[in-house]
DNA sequence: GATGAATGAGGATTCATTCAT
DNA sequence: TATGAATGAATCCTCATTCAT
């Protein structure tokens, strides 16, 4: 028989056979965001979980085989999750440049909606250094096809690459941090359209 | 008499008053320094940084008062380092872009001499966020501060601030993560060319 | 439903819900009774509360915050005991002064099946001074409301108050050391007879 | 040689053999005097004492073997204290119970000046259970012999003896306690009066 | 004698994980 | 499945005492 497995669904011995075990594996997860993002990883903990998502401790264990598991099923949860909302941003027939602004500006509402992530795929790097580079550098390849795309229709410069498309990832991230996560009040729109026309045409005053 | 103190020479009633006393301190410091990149703050122990100093464990609180305490102050001084070593690279009469072209440089070779700092500066979101926000807060009020400079001198196009400083401290941030932690063997002089040539001039193609 | 909160089973978050739970509990608050009895509060420790309970180190917090939560506890249990036990001593349409001996001789028998009280309450002095004070000054103040009976009745001079009320009690406390505590062998009946005398019509030579 | 050795002079291989040396030791007493007094022999530290001294911590040891043995020096020299006051507050041919009253008085001005030893002698019964049994065993002791002598001049019933002797002790050490410790604003020679009228007829009306 | 650095045993507390019901 | 009690390794921190200068 053929499984299809999502993230969440990996191959582990503990999927639940009954809808009440559905239903309790989906509260514990949503539980799990909620610690990890509000404590970081290791001042989360299992009890805090189990507090939260309203069950037993030990039904934690039918579940989910340890702390790091659940982390790294969020991490890959939260990894999909945004690269999912970037993917919904593009349409089709945009320029590579409107493609980015569209990516960013999708990224700062993303990321205002769930500050969380940056917690917690931050603290990634500490707690599950694999899933952390993972993410950051299927991010980073991501952007680079996009760039590539951009260039074979003739909107970009022909010598970008690599370097191009973490300067873009760093760039969009801290934006974040800076106007979604700590400055909630921020506006978006204008914050696109500065980080895109740098972007587009730099910072040097034309002269 | 005027006394300077750095960052690790704090008001604290727990200096040093003898050379021995210093170098034991000293020794904590940079074992703490390693302890910590290698393992991040909740791996690391007390014992681990005595243990690698040479020295008792209970000597580690002659000096500090917690594990918490030296942790922030290797914060501090880290973040004190990077500030100055890229304040070293730049050279008076350089134009703007030439400026952050330096800083980048710097950026990246700092980074390829101390791995640590990306582990420690990113782990104190959780441990000690006031530094962590506090790091990078700083950091891109000093670009800013460069690009108001670029723009009076006519450099830079009179039309960017905070976002674009940002912008360019998330850039130079993950170029540090890919091309120093993680690919020490780059070419840095390439990667700083590429980037600035970005900043300056953007990426859409010239037609 | 009214439930009968005694001062072991106050308002904390860490009652039992299982029969087997508070079984364990009962035998960590034996096992601390006589580790703090014997050793004191300072010499006491978990291991050794939790080795004479026959339970593992970390099941002590299941039910206890610490180890001043649980003194506490013993210190409030043991007065409100001692309280208990001399109100039982009372009979109904008794003298005064019979009141006193009666509350004495129960004392002494008390102190001397519970000779740990003696440590415990009185290392509360230091551990938790409120509790200490606390306990002398309900224990003066009831005996103060005997002798107003007393004086109502017309069996004791109308003049006492206070200050006699806390001599009895530093009387009592002390041959309860001295011949519980210390001397077990002692005749009760005959200190208790004593101590009467004295008080009812004091040591001067009646000429 | 012969040397006369008082409470504080022990046979210790410690004694101080210059001025300087005395001064140095007097300085620690003092300072120990009031750091146990203040917080009892558990959370005193040498640290405290020779902070409060002004000395380095390792003179400590140039004076005193060990934590415990100074504050076993200081129970006795406290208990000495005591009954040195005491001794002084007799008078010649005053009555038996004149005496008590004035020891009493006496005792109940030195705790007031020197409230400290209560905390200091009571909990000797934890850290120096011998000092502690010994110091009362002796008080006890002198009262009897006291009160032998009233019942030799006719002063006292002839029927009195260990039970009295310890009775009046503890009326004492809790007049001590709530009228110099905790109430210092008493009336001394009110409470003596009382206290005595009481040790000499009882509380019995006299019907 | 005086100083203060060095030592390390000792103890409280946390919490992921296991297990009995 | 669900529950919550039991477990004990792990770790921070304290502080009396020793020692080198």
């Amino acid at each position: 028989m053929i499984t299809r497995t999502s993230a969440l669904e990996r191959p582990t011995t503990k999927q639940p056979r009954t809808d009440r075990g559905r239903r309790t594996r989906q509260k514990l997860i949503d539980a799990a965001t909620a610690e990890f993002g509000e404590k970081g990883f290791h001042d989360a903990s299992i009890i805090g979980i189990t507090g939260r998502a309203g069950t037993a401790l030990g039904s934690f264990y039918t579940y989910f085989d340890s702390k790091d598991e659940i982390f790294r099923s969020l991490v890959q949860e939260l990894s999909d999750a945004v690269k999912e909302r970037a993917a919904l941003a593009l349409v089709p027939n945009q320029s590579a440049l409107d493609a980015e602004r569209s990516a960013l500006a999708a990224f700062l509402e993303f990321a205002r909606d769930h500050k969380e992530i940056y917690r917690i795929i931050d603290e990634a790097e500490f707690v599950d250094p694999q899933s952390y580079r993972e993410h950051y550098e299927r991010t980073a390849q991501r952007i680079e096809e996009r760039l590539a795309e951009g260039i074979k229709s003739g909107d970009l410069r022909p010598d970008i690459g690599e370097v191009e498309a973490w300067a873009i990832m760093g760039m969009n991230v801290f934006l974040g941090l800076r106007f979604s996560v700590w400055g909630a009040d921020a506006d978006h729109t204008e914050v696109s359209r500065a980080a895109n026309a740098m972007l587009a045409t730099g910072i040097a005053s034309r002269r």
